[in-house]
DNA sequence: TGCCTTGCGTAACAAGCTGTAAAACAAGAG
DNA sequence: CTCTTGTTTTACAGCTTGTTACGCAAGGCA
């Protein structure tokens, strides 16, 4: 009876972050999303119960995505849309979802229809790759772990966890400060944005980085970071 | 493999008459009732898949027969309902109700949601042991009792073993504050939340868990705690 | 009933994590 | 070379969590 895992994919950090309290409050397992890229590069670790998935996404077409997620992974979607049309619905419903909420919703409801769909089918989820290999390096997320190449254990805390976890499941690609900041789940613009560097700094000497010579996290003059290396979920 | 059948429990003809059409000409096959009653007795001789119900009945209260649908007979049940609050839904959705719909309502929409319902397999129930094994201890449930791997006992009290019991349960998994105030049947946000962290600390001390270096019971800073140790509930 | 034991929550202090502010540093632009 | 702007680091304050001590309540036993 391993308690459910929620996922949570809408652009809207206000919208996660209500989400997100009102199924941890409930009792869930939750992880949040901004964007559809990271959603699905998180599928590779991790097998939710129920995903609630927003479709006005604006980098993916949701409804491909809501397609895959109920036919491949089996998950139970449940589509928090703010197109109210029937015949919205009814497609939403009939590519594979098994529910369909339109905004504005009270969350209070959202997490009735979450355990609705939970009641129906116990397909919990498998337990989730959680250790990564990169240049040396082992992750164990499960642990809060960081392993050396000569087997040295170092261990990292949640905040520095969050930071690695995006870098490793978008390796040699550029992110954003934006990005980081949303993935990371803070509203942007505010004087909070120092708050990542402060992260990206702390992980860095867990890293044992050169700041003259960075080989794993590099950053990106005036654009962001791009971590270098190969990663491995094994 | 026969169509599916849906049953349609609503006091209004003109309700009833709208939805078999529409149910049976998207090819399922129906059986409507006027009164919750006949309902009932009809239940005796056939096991329907889906049923529609209407909460609003003049000669029962919709909601115990909800219950009885979704727990004794495992149907999955849609309410219709002209009560659109969102109490009203949740309470619904809580009942043991795996879909909620308002009148007015859209043909379309509820074959749709009806197909989804049966996309979603029937339930099952799981048995429970009361005897854990994991990393070299043995935790007896029934005997509120904890043994060493030299097989010594040492008792854990009730509110230990609720905790262990969770941890047991969701092993390998990080478990939010939020989670366990729920499983412990508090209400979050009061002062009481400290009273978790001590029942913690208790039950770190009867596993003989080294402060700075926890091997089983882990925290993390501002998330929640994870339980580490492989668990056979043998 | 009165005493003792045990369980359990609360209060108080210590230790550690995290964000913010500010100072040091690096990268481009001119 | 200097100025400006973006980034890194350090220092610090606030908050979360661990632990110990204490008090209250429930149950056993004479």
């Amino acid at each position: 009876m391993t308690s459910p895992l929620v996922t949570i994919l809408d652009d809207e950090p206000e919208i996660r972050r209500i989400l997100t309290e009102t199924l941890e409050d409930a009792g869930f397992r939750t992880q949040s999303f901004a964007r559809a890229r990271e959603f699905e590069a998180a599928l590779n670790r991790v097998t939710p119960d129920v995903c609630l998935v927003d479709l006005s996404l604006p980098d993916t077409d949701g409804l491909a995505l809501v397609h895959r997620l109920a036919l491949e992974q089996g998950a139970a979607v449940i589509i928090i849309s703010g197109r109210a049309q029937v015949q919205d619905r009814v497609t939403g419903l009939e590519l594979g979802a098994d529910d369909y909420i339109t905004k504005p919703f009270d969350p209070a409801e959202v997490v009735a229809r979450v355990r609705a769909r939970l009641r129906s089918g116990p397909r919990t989820a498998a337990p989730a790759s959680e250790t990564a290999r990169f240049s040396g390096w082992t992750a164990h997320f499960d642990r809060y772990m960081l392993e050396d190449d000569t087997g040295a254990e170092t261990p990292f805390s949640h905040a520095e966890g969050e930071v690695l976890r995006l870098f490793l499941d978008s390796p040699k690609r550029l992110i954003s400060r934006a990005q980081m900041q949303e993935a990371l789940g803070g509203a942007a613009g505010e004087s909070f944005d120092r708050a990542m560097d402060v992260r990206i700094s702390r992980l860095r000497t867990k890293l044992r980085e050169d700041p003259k010579n960075p080989r794993l996290i590099k950053t990106i003059y005036g654009a962001g970071y791009i971590f270098l290396g190969d990663v491995d979920w094994a």
